[in-house]
DNA sequence: GGGATCCACTGACACGTGTCAGTATGTGGA
DNA sequence: TCCACATACTGACACGTGTCAGTGGATCCC
């Protein structure tokens, strides 16, 4: 009933036995020898006052926190972004550490925040600036940023091209994004999209990226369509760079009265949360969030020292079928 | 080139003082009495060291650390959380202190948590288990959660009817979620509904729920709709829980062919990200991110004791005007 | 000249933890 | 009886910081 929290000396006192034997066991320290009996007693005077152990301090002594920060700088790349973050929050929590979010409020932020929290390892989807990149250096806290050039990353790419090809299409038309904070994402999916053709033999695909990067411009892509559409060797069926694409890819076909799956097949990418609820409902590909997620850990476990070299990097996806995906009409119903 | 980090004592060697003027210098303290000269060497020093305190020592011998800890239980709430996250963020950062995410893999998680950083307040959207309000009292944590019985927090559901009942429709549905975890959200909600037809006068609303959180059951909701068109007095406009349960009605028209707006009108909450590219583009209400975050922050700062008392919640909200609400057609076309 | 006052600065302590060297107590062997 | 040795435990230190009491020197007033 002090009010305060109690700490490892309060445990001690009441279990009888000095504050290293408390440390021992609540450690579980396999090196030093102590009797169930006391071991018991320990316990049992640790849950009793209900005893966390000072963050702060245990960090201060071990000379680093159990904390990995991800470092989420907002990049529009996709809203189930936090799927990632679900999976990497548990594969953190499985060694004993916790995994925060920072939401980075600008550029300059970084110093204040590292001198709140200091974690062992820092994790980026995005890439930083060179300023934040010296600053994380200097502190000694090394950074992991996923690998996009790794084989695999191609993967969901070719699922697409994959699912189109079986279904008898030929002429395909990529949708990607002009913004620019996404092209690291954007470049090796548009990569692994050309090689996936080339490896089924099929002509090379259209390729028109579009600007905004969650406000898709929808008026952009209705003239992107018109142009695939109206030449010769018309475009049946479009892939885009994520599902918002695709949503403004079918907002852009109602507008002009294209009959999807009718006349154009669409396909988007990372079943987001409103695939099933556009009409025609959105046939999709499906990351897994192990995707990504496990990716990045076995990096930071590498820096950590935990794991000998960084793990191979195998990427899980599927097609999620719904009804924007048919095979091409043999006539085409004439345009506008 | 030492390797390691540099400390306070490596900025006093370097500029010639002791380590204790290099903390008073460093932390503007204003009751010491430092000539301009010695706090410029000083700076000097702590800029070419790249100094950054130390987190967990400051915390240790602080007593309390800079960080706000922001529990997200993963309630499937809306996509725009991170609007509501960002803003926090910034308001944190303006405090000289640093929020964090946490995505809590389960509810018996915290503890650990805990153990690895300790928050001066902690701050959660949704109810936590009775077992971690316990945890955070022993640690001594506060914790603030928003208070959704606040005065305004009927304020978006208030527009949505003001805005139906100036397009001129009386006879009102409204479409909620069954979703055990969300009628923390639901109910204040459905509340406000309630409360603005009363004060306009207008006929009781027709209130129903649908299973699912982030995944609208569209069968349910075309159910649903079809019991309201059918009956006499038939519904002609649909307010929605949020712009999911939107697009899903939208969607459930759209299998029922029913047209919208023309036979019925929708309205969404939210604007969330894919409102623009639904056909027709959702009309919803776009709740200022200051809508939580601020009141989150001023509960949050009331219990650092910062501010006197807990600031008045002045939420903002406006219709976001697109394709989805008309005024109600005099003959409404033929059912089915 | 001597006491009072102010300025500029410093030495030493405390926060709570993990760990190492060391100590007291038994146990067995010569 | 004496030494060697394992067992069970403890005292003391260090991590890096913020802060308080204190100290030497200069300045001022009478």
């Amino acid at each position: 009933m002090t009010g305060s929290r109690s700490t490892s000396a309060d445990v001690a006192r009441r279990a009888g036995v000095s504050r290293a034997t408390v440390s021992y066991v609540l450690n579980g320290r396999t090196d030093q020898s102590i009797p169930a009996n006391t071991r018991d007693k320990v316990l049992a005077a640790a849950r009793d006052l209900g005893y966390v152990p000072h963050a702060a301090s245990r960090a201060l002594r071990r000379g680093t926190s159990n904390l990995v920060l991800l470092i989420n700088s907002g990049v529009p790349w996709s809203t189930n972004v936090t799927d990632v973050e679900d999976e990497l929050t548990a594969l953190v929590a499985a060694s004993g550490r916790s995994l925060v979010v920072w939401r980075r409020p600008g550029a300059d932020a970084l110093q204040g925040t590292l001198a709140n929290l200091e974690p062992c390892v820092a994790i980026s989807m995005d890439a930083l600036t060179s300023g934040e990149n010296r600053l994380l250096a200097t502190v000694g806290v090394p950074l992991v940023a996923a690998d996009l050039a790794a084989p695999g990353t191609g993967l969901p790419a070719d699922l697409q091209i994959e699912h189109l090809a079986r279904q008898g299409h030929r002429r395909i038309g990529y949708l990607t994004t002009d913004e620019p904070s996404l092209q690291r994402f954007a470049t090796p999916r548009t990569d692994g999209i050309l090689a996936a053709c080339v490896r089924r033999g099929l002509p090379e695909p259209r390729i028109a990226g579009v600007p905004g990067g969650l406000a898709v411009d929808v008026a952009a892509v209705a003239g992107q369509l018109t142009r695939w559409l109206n030449g010769r060797d018309p475009v049946t069926a479009v892939a885009c760079f994520n599902d918002l694409h695709a949503a403004a890819c079918l907002a852009a076909a109602s507008d002009l009265r294209i009959g999807v799956p009718t006349d154009l097949s669409v396909i988007g990418l990372d079943d987001d949360i409103f695939a099933p609820l556009t009409r025609p409902a959105l046939t999709t590909v499906r990351l897994g969030p192990q995707h990504f997620a496990r990716h990045l850990w076995s990096l930071a476990r590498h820096h950590l020292g935990e794991a000998p070299g960084p793990a191979a990097f195998t990427p899980t996806a599927h097609i999620v079928e719904r009804a924007s995906v048919t095979s091409p009409s043999p006539f085409p119903s004439p345009k506008r």
